[in-house]
DNA sequence: TGTTAATGGTTGCAGAAGCAACGAACGGAA
DNA sequence: TTCCGTTCGTTGCTTCTGCAACCATTAACA
């Protein structure tokens, strides 16, 4: 056993340390990336997260379904209806039954909706890019390809998603 | 406007291609490794994250308070204080007074958490280890240096952090 | 056709997370 | 010493999330 006055320092042999622990790093700067976004369209346009997400699906394929929200299961299929049901509420989001399966419906964004797309949008692309503003065009790319890897890796490791995967 | 049965068709130009965007990506990735990791500590453990994160760190400087759990505001302190009382009530934590500031508590991992420490902290690291085997030495090395860059970046983008910062 | 399985979506419930307010203790200045 | 601002930590409250159960509809198949 180590003196009791080693308060701060390291046990002998750490097994993990945190700090350079690749999920944990990964956790925080999602988490303070979140934040920042969390800034423009939470405090000043009132949409949480998965709000955003079907905000921003909307305004880039006019109407979908609810499923399509969440291509690979990362949203929770009661998140996403959580949140269309919102943005209903708020006059932004219009749905239409699918005479075609009226299991489902489609959804589109209504002129407000798309007003507050179209207000929000750039801004927050405007704080992706003052992050990324810190890497080089080569390092971006280099970014993007290791993500990419990691993310199929870790789709492999982690728990066979809700439902609609790619099975 | 486009026609209406352009349903899955992107509309004109969109603002933000979502699958595109870095946060997103960060966030679906960092929520993917979460999961992977979930199942070794919360399923065969039944340790929360941020349970883990404190028994992750006892066992790493042995004795610590609860604020120290949080370097950056990583964690909130609440968080921290609920985890903390959990991990106490399975004794698998100890607390003691600090007598040159009864503001505070020394924590420290009992036998038992140290012998789940031991048992979980090896299964952690082989997880992190199969995600990352995707990438050579080479890139492994380059993503560090990418999220550590971000990270510093996001720092700033992000609202001031609760309390403790490097202010 | 009828029966069974699968799918899109909603909702009740329970656990978790953040905010804010609070109590206790410390530190500095008058 | 006394007063004021700050810090560590806890707790109440509200919101959010995920699971599971459920309904309605469609698809598969005998």
């Amino acid at each position: 056993m180590a003196s009791g006055s080693a308060a701060r320092k390291p046990v002998s042999e750490p097994l993990v340390v945190l700090e350079e622990f690749l999920p944990y790093r990964l956790n925080v700067l999602a988490g303070l990336t979140s934040s920042a976004l969390a800034q423009i369209y939470a405090e000043r346009f009132g949409l949480s997260i998965p709000a955003w997400r079907v905000i921003v699906t909307l305004g880039q394929y006019e109407c979908r379904t609810a499923r399509d929200m969440a291509p690979d299961g990362v949203m929770h299929k009661s998140t996403v209806s959580r949140a269309v049901a919102a943005l209903e509420k708020r006059g932004l989001v219009r749905r239409r039954p699918n005479l075609d399966d009226r299991r489902e419906e489609w959804l589109a964004l209504t002129p407000e909706g798309r007003a507050i797309y179209e207000a929000v949008a750039p801004e927050a692309l405007a704080v992706g890019e003052r992050l990324l503003s810190v890497l080089t065009a080569q390092e971006q790319k280099t970014l993007s390809t290791l993500i990419d890897k990691l993310t199929r890796q870790a789709r492999l490791l982690a728990p066979q998603d809700a439902e609609g995967e790619e099975a």
